[in-house]
RNA sequence: GCCCGAGUGGCGGAAUCGGCAGACGCACAGGACUUAAAAUCCUGGGAGAGUCACAUCUCGUGCCAGUUCAAGUCUGGCCUCGGGCACCA
């Protein structure tokens, strides 16, 4: 044994014998209880990353410690690897995004590897090899045989840039998530997924997610965007035509003076053509068609609008009103029509400003009136009814309930609910993902690819520059094909999915990632599933866990999975930040994983990672901490070095008895205590912070220990040193695993049972109390524990300070609170 | 605007059920070892007053109130920062 640790043979020799005895390899196990640890997959940008680092070092204690709990223990490990940025890098270096993706899955892969992380390789998925998209395609047809995938014209999120549609969330701040290009409006034929089909039931089961962060399931609500308020069918007068409107405050329906329409509304055209007004609002459609999607859903553009010279009629009080167009009502959601109630709506009141439409009040404040004149702002609170006919005198709570079943009853309106949550845009026009499995047919039309037929392979030799159409679309062979139904003449689809599609189930495939018969088999996804752990960035709060979720619920009515949530428990840990900034290569502020494990190894990397932050805020990067953290590795090295050396030259510094002296106690007592802590830590909090720290405790404890004590009690010391190496071995595994073999212990260490703690060696016979006066600590004094509660209060009063501090005042109460203080208040 | 989260030494952070604020680490200072340096080991440390040095006292967890014998922790009101949503009718 070497006087200091060699972390790069070390740890280059565990790493080699892990995978040659495969001990991270696991089965199922029906008779032993299951654990399922996932961190979320990476992409495979061709380096690992710190927020990796992180995300993996938590995943991997997590793990770790639970096998040695005694669980059956799936940590599984692969790659997210459809996307942009294998086509934009195949673009730049003239490379095939298949080999430039594979590249760096192998790049990827070994530098996980030289973290020691303790995967099961066997299960390693990708979701671009056709061994796994052959069952994305095979999902999608699921999902179309059950009508949950479907194809529509709409107007789509377009970026120019990528040349291709975005889902409603991948566009954030009118810009495409990806390089924040303003994103365009366009009408395109394109597959969705109904996720709205759903939406009820993902924002109800959130619930049932007591092991998810509150703000996860917030976003997830807000996201959803559940309303409850009235569809009011207003006629139109001429015509008798019905335009509904949707409405959350239908006690306000008398303040109604217009109704607006969005600009792509259908009913406008109807109104106009003909008229004098035709041209016009022609023109005003088209210049708000032109906006960007940033100015059209921006609150800060100005409210406009045109008058369609037509007028509705209010069903409520049969009152003649006139429709505007506008650029502030959004056609997808509600009706695509809103009534106008200037009085009780802050954009209606500006709208109403502007164009000199009138303005009037029907709800005022509680014990209080609304003089017309007077108030310059909408009153948009609720309140008590007023110039409302007989609805007037009840609240506003009353007045929507009344109201809707009034309307309700003349077959006027209906109560609905409604969602900001849309079905999720699937199709992709680029290259680089699954092709959808469909075939259309000049006679039978759309027609699913057989199952027997999948996969649909995606042909490697493309030019595949962006061009707006999926490059699939100039591969003749791949092009067409023959209808399956009828055999005649026939072309695939050219799109290909979304990635969020592939990683929306690929948890299932872990759990059978090998089946080349079923995408996963019910059997075995029975046994592993929920995901007792997820780990991940917040970033994902959104997209990727609501997808997974819709994915679950559906499986689970197609039959296919047990489970109506994926994940039970999740974690979402913090960025990993240098100077203040998210680390990017914009700022200059990268440190490369890489460079730390090969300067330092892959378990100071892991230690201080994990001791900087808890997992869950962000982690400021340190070059001093991490030499801190590499400085306690080579602490623990030399602490056994020394040890095994005395043990081997200068015997007589040991003796075999029992645990009888003081500082016996005292390291017994400490190592119990660090036990209880780190325990408690790992599995109650995820405190890896602080269970580190109690570690560096036991350390410093066992130093104090061999340089104070002249007969060190042997086997006490030995009892402490395994189960500290037990206790390192899910933060450290390569430094546990070296000293765990050169002390001469049997089998791994990752192997042992994570010990328990002795109650009885956590009692102490003394505890020192804090006396207290009038709350501030005055004096401290050190009892037997066994001592009651009169004798201490005696005691505690008897004492020179407190008698110092006491003479000649009233003592007014004495609060005692056992094992702690005494507090004497005096006056 | 609405909804979350967070503010503690020079820094990262700890205080888990209302009971000694600042564990552990970083940085710093001093000492030991060394020809010397590095490494290592040991010691110190919130701020201020006070003392030759102790002792001792005061203040101190973003701000202002409150509850309590006792508040970083509970309540009310604010301030700042971070995140999410936002023309959703």
């Amino acid at each position: 044994m070497q006087e200091r640790y060699n972390f790069k043979d070390i740890e280059k020799k565990w790493q080699e014998r892990w995978e040659r005895d495969a001990v991270y390899r696991v089965e199922e196990e029906p008779q032993k209880e299951k654990y399922y640890c996932l961190e979320m997959f990476p992409y495979p940008s061709g380096n690992l990353h710190m927020g990796h680092v992180r995300n993996y070092s938590i995943g991997d204690v997590v793990a770790r410690f639970k096998k040695m709990r005694g669980y059956n223990v799936l940590h599984p490990m692969g790659w997210d690897s459809f996307g942009l940025p294998a086509e934009n890098a195949a673009i730049k270096h003239h490379i095939a995004p298949m080999t430039w993706t594979l590249d760096n899955i192998r790049n990827m892969r070994e530098q996980l590897k030289a973290m020691g992380l303790s995967y099961d390789w066997q299960r390693e998925v990708t979701t671009s090899l056709p061994d796994y998209y052959k069952w994305t395609q095979w999902l999608f047809l699921q999902f179309y045989k059950h009508n949950l995938a479907y194809k529509k014209k709409a107007h789509v999120n377009w970026c120019p840039s990528c040349a291709t549609v975005l889902a409603n969330e991948q566009v954030v701040d009118g810009g495409c998530e990806r390089c924040e290009t303003p994103v365009e409006k366009k009408a395109l034929e394109q597959w969705y997924f109904r996720i709205t089909a759903y939406a009820q039931e993902l924002l109800d089961s959130l619930v049932d997610l007591p092991g998810w962060p509150e703000k996860v399931k917030t976003m997830q609500e807000n996201w959803i965007g559940r309303s409850e308020g009235v569809e009011i069918i207003f006629t139109v007068e001429k015509t008798g035509e019905k335009i509904p409107i949707y409405t959350t405050r239908p006690d306000t329906v008398f303040g109604v003076t217009y109704i607006v329409l969005a600009a792509e509304h259908p009913m406008v055209n109807k109104l106009i053509d003909g008229t004098s007004y035709e041209k016009p609002v022609k023109e005003f459609v088209k210049k708000v068609q032109q906006l960007t999607e940033i100015a059209r859903t921006s609150a800060e553009t100005e409210k406009e609008g045109i008058f369609t010279g037509a007028y509705a009629i209010n069903p409520i009080n049969q009152e003649r009103i006139p429709i505007w167009v506008t650029n502030y009502v959004l056609y997808e959601y509600g009706t695509g029509a809103v009534m106008g109630v200037p009085a009780h709506d802050e954009r209606d009141y500006m709208f109403a400003q502007k164009y000199e439409l009138p303005i009037r009040f029907v709800i005022r404040p509680a014990e209080q009136e609304i003089d017309p004149e007077e108030k310059q702002e909408a009153y948009v609170d609720d309140g008590i009814m007023f110039n409302s006919g007989s609805f007037n005198g009840l609240t506003s709570a009353e007045g929507r309930h009344k109201i809707a079943e009034y309307l309700e009853e003349m077959g006027a309106g209906k109560v609905m609910v409604n969602y900001r949550l849309r079905d999720w845009l699937i199709s992709r026009q680029r290259y680089w993902g699954a092709p959808i499995p469909i075939i259309y047919c000049e006679k039978c039309g759309v027609v699913s690819v057989p199952e027997q037929d999948l996969p649909v392979i995606l042909p490697l030799d493309v030019e595949f520059r962006p061009t707006g159409e999926s490059p699939l679309n100039n591969i003749p062979e791949f092009l067409h094909t023959s209808c399956p139904e009828c055999g005649g003449p026939a072309t695939r689809e050219t799109d290909t999915m979304d990635t969020f599609v592939c990683s929306s189930w690929y948890f299932l495939r872990y759990a059978d990632a090998q089946n080349t018969e079923e995408a996963f088999s019910r059997e075995k996804v029975d046994y592993w599933m929920n995901v007792d752990q997820y780990i991940g960035g917040v970033e994902h709060a959104i997209l990727h866990l609501m997808y997974a979720r819709f994915f679950t619920k559906a499986l689970a009515d197609f039959g296919l999975v047990g489970v109506r949530e994926p994940f039970q428990n999740l974690l979402t840990q913090g960025m990993v930040l240098k100077d203040g900034f998210k680390m990017s290569k914009s700022k200059g502020n990268v440190v490369s994983p890489e460079e730390i494990i090969n300067k330092y190894g892959a378990d100071t990397a892991r230690l201080f990672i994990l001791f900087a932050a808890p997992p869950e805020r962000d982690l400021e990067w340190s070059d001093r901490g991490v030499e801190g953290s590499y400085r306690f590795i080579q602490r623990v090295w030399r602490l056994i070095y020394h040890y095994l050396q005395d043990l081997s030259e200068a015997k007589d510094k040991f003796v075999n008895n029992g645990v009888n002296s003081s500082a016996d106690k005292d390291l017994r007592r400490l190592l119990h205590g660090t036990i209880k802590r780190v325990t408690e830590d790992i599995e109650l909090r995820f405190n890896f912070n602080t269970a580190i720290s109690a570690i560096m405790e036991l350390v410093n404890g066992l130093y104090h220990y061999r340089s104070e004590v002249e007969k060190q009690n042997a086997q006490l010391l030995q009892e402490t040193i395994e189960k500290l190496l037990i206790l390192l071995a899910p933060f450290t595994p390569h430094l546990s695993a070296e000293l765990w073999e050169a002390v001469g212990l049997k089998d791994s260490v990752h192997s042992q049972d994570w010990p328990a703690y002795d109650e009885a060696a956590l009692k102490t016979e003394e505890v020192e109390i804090v006396i207290q006066i009038n709350g501030k600590v005055r004096d401290r004094l050190v009892i037997p524990v066994e001592l009651g509660r009169e004798e201490l209060e005696k005691q505690a009063l008897s004492t020179e300070k407190v008698q110092a501090a006491i003479s000649g005042k009233e003592v007014r109460k004495v609060i005692t609170v056992p094992g702690k203080l005494v507090n004497i208040v005096v006056k």
